[in-house]
DNA sequence: CACCCTACTGTCAGATAATGGCAGCAGCGA
DNA sequence: TCGCTGCTGCCATTATCTGACAGTAGGGTG
């Protein structure tokens, strides 16, 4: 059976992943264990398919980041766990993740058969009223501190409608009850906080870095609020 | 390229799909337009990816309600939307539909390569209290009326704690606020109701068939609640 | 029990597809 | 200009898939 060869395309995937920077097919080639021509052909399989791989003349390959799921079974209970789940991100969270939920809810409906979208029609409306909480700070600068264990300025405004200014260390974005909230350290208060992003009046980049480790971080917290890993 | 091999693998779990009695590896063959030499390799492939295809000497394949997801890309915000829906869903929903949302997670999470998994418990926490509402109503027998557009003897328990019984023609479920509800016309109102399942004491399949379509009740209940039709 | 239908496996030759090597064109940066 | 790279066409070689036939085993019916 052609098992290799999708197994090869799949590692040929992860590959990419791992460099950010332009890779040269040659290099792929080397890595997947393939000729230079066949690697060719098989970047262009995974375009075919829908991969955002773009190659450059001169420079190389970059894959835009995003992930190819393989083939897989589900259950109609997990099938309809993941439109159910989808359709509230798509009315609950922030607009970029909104669009997430509403884009990988087409490309699933794309591939179900009739019967069990209609199935799903019918047994897993979302009634609720919608209430987004878009606006109030910028996400992506958040996850950007995250990422790099940066410091942010805070001014918050808390729930007496005063407004405070902090340094904290963000190391995590929550949901809590439906409203997004970053999770940080307060250097101010010395302790964890969680901070709406709603009512985050403004936060401000720094160059400095935290001088402890994400992972610590989050760990601490979760056994002082007697949170668990998430499933 | 060997795309049409697995297109013709998908084909075939579409056609076992529509079959619900045991179907023949011959008429499976002839079908697929394949010799029945191949079909079994093919049987053979697709349980080796997953599939869950029993098959009986005598009688024939009969494939587990499901459904393959065919191989596809998903963006960063698409994979967090997911994974952020399915927590909802596992921590929210009743128990059938929570252990899918968790047997999903579990299968995402097994292909996603450590530093995007890393990622996700990063940014996007579910912290809100889990509100379980298990218990109520038989929601298999629900369903199970909703597909056969039968009638349901209810007795149901509303805000004030009155019991009533009603015969009700259920032809949705839904979350209404984190609260699943059956969605029927209501023989005694005459009209549309929204029961939680919750507060249903006791509900009993009765062998007659509802004289309405299910799509038209719920095209008209959407109207008449100005919901629109679900992304 | 016999008989039929079916799932499954082994083998093997022929059909089909994938692969690698080579040549050549085009875009990018120095 | 040059070097590096993506990309395509061609073709012989190689790997894989396919179909046909034979055979084993299990279930259902009479």
């Amino acid at each position: 059976m052609t098992v290799a060869r999708s197994e090869r395309l799949l590692a040929l995937l992860q590959t990419l992943r791992r460099y950010r920077q332009p890779v040269s097919g040659a290099k792929l080639a080397a890595e997947t264990g393939v000729s230079l021509r066949t690697l060719y052909r098989d970047i262009a399989s995974l375009q075919a398919q829908g991969a955002f791989i773009e190659g450059e003349a001169g420079l190389g390959y970059v894959l835009r980041p995003g992930f190819m799921l393989p083939p897989m079974m589900f259950s109609e209970e997990e099938i309809e766990a993941l439109v159910l789940g989808s359709r509230w991100v798509a009315r609950t969270a922030d607009s970029r993740l909104a669009a997430g939920a509403v884009d990988a809810l087409a490309k699933i409906a794309a591939v179900l058969p009739p019967d069990l979208k209609e199935e799903l029609d019918n047994s897993t409306l979302l009634v609720g009223t919608p209430r987004r909480n878009d606006g109030g700070a910028d996400l992506a600068l958040i996850r950007r501190a995250i990422r790099a264990e940066h410091v942010l300025e805070l001014a918050y405004e808390d729930e007496k409608a005063a407004l405070t200014h902090r340094n904290v260390w963000p190391f995590a974005l929550g949901f809590f009850d439906s409203v997004r909230v970053m999770i940080a350290w307060c250097e101010l208060r010395k302790d964890f906080r969680h901070f709406r992003t709603d009512r985050i009046a403004s936060a401000v980049w720094t160059e400095k870095r935290y001088p402890r480790r994400r992972p610590v971080l989050l760990k601490e917290w979760r056994e002082k609020e007697g949170i668990p890993a998430q499933p």
